[in-house]
DNA sequence: ATGGCGCTCGAAGAGCGA
């Protein structure tokens, strides 16, 4: 099974980069975040002319994400944290056979100690208590999104350059590690992975031909499906494009049904 | 060098992202 994240800004504006990179890659499924429309504006009949149920929980102008599903049959659909009311669209859960998948677009958090940023911790704190009852109630549960934050100093181009700042500060770092804590396993970490390796780069300043990036997507995988994972990697050819989303998608495989 | 680019809304330029 190949499960995949990825932050598309704008699907108006990226599917038919979407439709190419399913076409290519394949996943089974495939949390898309960023959207950016409505629900009466989502594109499901191009989508399942590519072979992909689609799930969306959309607002105008700002975050939105979806599950694209070669399954059609996806059940247990959520759209918000419990006991988190949100107006914000940044979650998606549905049950794929045994396996629970959770899409997250975690808030940018802007700047730390700005109202944004506790935001965004408060989100993380709620999200924390839910995943905890998720991972309870599905020994699969495979959890993906832009978390908008890098995990570690060695998912930072220029650590230096960016200590302290929003997306790598100690308590987004800590807010990350209580998910790990709980037993799930950031997939990408579970392999011999070549240096410098970023999900997203800065449209300015040449960010990308400098790979002067961050790894801010994740696949996070309860133990059980840890286990199973044969493989995570960024596929950085999306943002190589013509007028590319500033994210990349990550891939992880899992030898399950 | 504290900007730089791109998307949205809406018809100019501000807000936002990361």
């Amino acid at each position: 099974m190949r499960i995949a994240t990825w932050n598309v800004n704008s699907l108006r504006v990226r599917l038919p980069q979407v439709v190419a990179w399913l076409a290519e890659a394949g996943p089974d499924l495939l949390g898309v975040q960023e959207t950016k429309l409505q629900d009466a504006d989502f594109p499901a009949a191009e989508l399942a002319e590519a072979g992909y149920h689609a799930l969306y929980s959309g607002q105008k102008t700002y975050n939105g994400v979806a599950v694209l599903s070669r399954d059609p049959g996806l059940t247990g659909v959520a759209t918000e944290i419990p006991g988190f009311p949100d107006e914000q669209r940044r979650v998606l859960a549905a049950t794929a056979g045994q396996v629970r998948f959770i899409n997250l677009y975690v808030p940018n958090g802007a700047a730390v100690d700005s109202d944004k940023y506790r935001y965004k911790l408060a989100w993380l704190e709620a999200l924390g208590e839910w995943l905890e009852e998720e991972l309870a109630r599905h020994p699969r549960l495979v959890v993906v999104g832009d978390f908008n934050i890098a995990p570690e100093d060695r998912d930072v181009h220029d650590p230096a350059a960016w200590a302290g700042e929003v997306l790598v500060s100690e308590p987004e770092r800590a807010a990350f590690r209580r998910l790990t804590a709980l037993g799930l396993v950031d997939c990408f970490r579970r392999f011999d992975q070549p240096e410098a390796v970023f999900s997203w780069w800065d449209y300015r300043a040449a960010a990308f031909r400098r790979n002067n990036g961050l790894r801010i997507d994740h696949i996070l995988a309860s133990q059980e499906l840890a286990a199973a994972c044969s493989a995570c990697t960024v596929d950085r050819t999306p943002r190589g494009w013509e007028r590319p989303s500033d994210h990349a998608p990550v891939i992880a495989d899992f030898d399950v049904a």
